[in-house]
DNA sequence: CACTGCAATACATGCCATGTCTGGTGATCG
DNA sequence: CGATCACCAGACATGGCATGTATTGCAGTG
């Protein structure tokens, strides 16, 4: 085990004993690497790795300082590691199936929550996808924003997070734009609506069965077309 | 954005498109620095921040290869940061409630899959926690390989990866530390028992209401002693 | 001659020390 | 009250030495 993976965990068991808390600041870099009994260098191997899993926060002329340390920031890269296992197709159905149990459960629980103002918001995006007919760009958007407004309503914010990270904006805005190429989008916007009905009467069963009739088409969709098509279109999406 | 960032944005885009496939070698420290168009310090530090992250693995005195990015992996760091969001009962009790939502799901799935020698490995982690009836430590152990085993016969390893990383270590382990003190350790027992019945008989719904009684009974344990108890003890419990 | 064992070597990362540069903050002065 | 400047933080570069690993080549042996 190498000096900076010691000092990961040495800032790490600090941190998670409460010896830095949320918010506090970490000493400057020659007196953090004293205190850790190395170089300079490998303080900032160790802080960097940190900050770069949302740990710690570097403010370049201020100092180092423990994020908020939220559910939401720390299971945030996990959206990231799901972006680097594109083109394995075992490994997407697999994530798939993961959204297929979790996201109509999810939807369910959202039925028994939501409130007014956000069955608004909802509508909004439902509208949004229906005139948006062909744009992929904004189909796809307004899509994964219904999900989430949707998902968001359960008032769980690691729940938001696992569901959003999992779903993956590369791999929807493929499903999106294969979508429209088989005329399905009508399809798929009926599917949003049976969901968005459903959590209009707070029927939590409806609204599960929706969401599941929904996740398993796509998921039906992804499997038939990684199957036949070409092995996988990797790098044609541009970022946000 | 710091050039560390832009060369960790750079590594990964060679990763997603393909360009450095799983098990592939970079290039020696000097050249790869060479190559992003900066010092050897920095492009360390990019590839530490990958390491950590699981997504390179360095081998010194050899070389640094990309890692086979299996999702196992991947998602591996979920569970360590989990570790650090202890103390903040909200969000402790947001993670049980994915938990409450995606755990039954998934014991359902597993009714429809489970084989006979899986079925008998479940069977053997049961009979283990029933014999060592006031040993917490192994109590807590051979719940966690009880419920790994259950997930673990639905065949999907990303959601094995997900449920056990927020299913937490640490966390386990203090809730079966309170269980036995509570004397509540026999009805635990008795809902793995039901679970595992269930599953004997392939049963997806039967399965699906016994892990859901199961994972409520601790959550509700969990939130009773998050709101009276002391407001938590931090690093009580040594590592593995 | 082919093969095995081992030692030397080349090359990889690990780690350190020290320097300059640049941005941010806060005090100071007009 | 606002502009300015000094100081302190991290950002980045360079060069060197330590140490571990794989490979190469040679020796010895079947």
């Amino acid at each position: 085990m190498s000096l900076t993976d010691k000092a990961i965990e040495q800032i790490r068991e600090l941190i998670r004993t409460g010896a830095l808390p949320p918010g506090s600041k970490l000493p400057p870099e020659p007196d953090l690497a004293a205190q850790l009994g190395l170089s300079r260098n490998l303080a900032r191997e160790a802080v960097k790795a940190l900050a770069v899993a949302r740990v710690l926060e570097v403010r370049r002329g201020d100092g180092t300082y423990v994020t908020s340390l939220q559910p939401s920031l720390l299971l945030e890269g996990l959206g990231g590691a799901v972006e680097l296992l594109q083109g394995d197709s075992v490994a997407l159905q697999d994530l798939m199936e993961v959204r297929r149990l979790l996201e109509p459960v999810a939807t369910a629980l959202a039925a028994t929550r939501i409130s007014d103002a956000q069955l608004a918001e909802v509508k909004g995006h439902l509208e949004a996808m229906r005139e948006a007919r062909d744009d992929v760009e904004q189909l796809n958007a307004h899509d994964a924003a219904f999900h989430r407004a949707v998902v968001s309503a359960t008032g769980n914010e690691s729940l938001l997070t696992l569901l959003e990270g999992i779903s993956g904006r590369t791999l929807r805005a493929r499903i999106w734009r294969g979508l429209v190429d088989d005329k399905a989008a009508g399809r798929t916007l009926a599917e949003h609506e049976a969901i968005f009905r459903a959590l209009s009467t707070r029927d939590a069963a409806l609204s599960q069965a929706a969401a599941l009739l929904h996740v398993s088409n796509t998921e039906q969709w992804l499997r038939e077309h990684l199957r036949s098509s070409e092995p996988l279109p990797v790098g044609t999406t541009e970022r946000n």
